[in-house]
DNA sequence: CTGTATCCGCTCCGATACTG
DNA sequence: CAGTATCGGAGCGGATACAG
């Protein structure tokens, strides 16, 4: 299918990477503290029930965080990095850093557009 | 919109440079040489010309590339490469670099057991 | 050569309800 | 507490045809 190794690269990190709440799933996690699936939820104003359970099972299947079921009434589950996870710290800072330094020139590109709306 | 500082920087560098195939077309002109519609066209085997012009107008729109018309016949167009974009260059190889030192790992993860190591 | 314009399927994600 | 099941909308991207 990709004949492009390029290619390869960026689309498998981005596709580890990538979801509307994986990287910060991923962010928080490598603070390093394990965390319970509802301290991942308020942590993360907005996510669905739904959201946060798949994007950890995929997670988990790519390896990059851990679920450790503690057999308990009330049930505890706590998700954690795994080392092989931790091995994205230099992409999310990469990214994370971008980000906070180019947030304002994005700001202003997004109210041209805004302005420029008119024009439909 | 997002109360969340952290995700603010996730998202907005990622909202940059995803799309299928928003990361090659950077990372193409993050050569250096300036490329004409036909020659992206072709250097991505595959995307159709509608998904070309689609992403090259988003990161036009976004300041990462350069379109310069020149008026001729036929017509002549060059996309290249800003200031602004050549900054996200250390973004880009983060991403690439994790992609091929882990790409192994993802095929045994994906069970494709094609084993086609020649496009390394 | 360098695009636009339509149509349309498919995946992602949200909302909601239910469960061990 | 930590999920699963189901429905449905919105948007991305592919296929195709048309245009300056």
């Amino acid at each position: 299918m990709q004949k492009n190794p390029n290619k390869c690269q960026f689309v498998g990190t981005l596709d580890t990477i990538v979801g509307k709440w994986k990287p910060l799933i991923i962010y928080l996690l490598l603070q390093g503290e394990p965390l319970r699936f509802n301290e991942l939820r308020r942590l993360l104003p907005g996510i669905t029930q739904r959201m946060l359970t798949l994007h950890l099972r995929e997670l988990e299947e790519e390896g990059i965080v851990k679920r450790v079921i503690y057999p308990q009434v009330p049930p505890k589950v706590e998700y954690s990095i795994t080392e092989y996870g931790m091995s994205l710290s230099p992409v999310m800072e990469t990214i994370h850093q971008w980000g906070a330094i180019h947030v304002e020139r994005k700001k202003l590109t997004n109210q041209i557009t805004t302005s420029n709306s008119a024009d439909l």
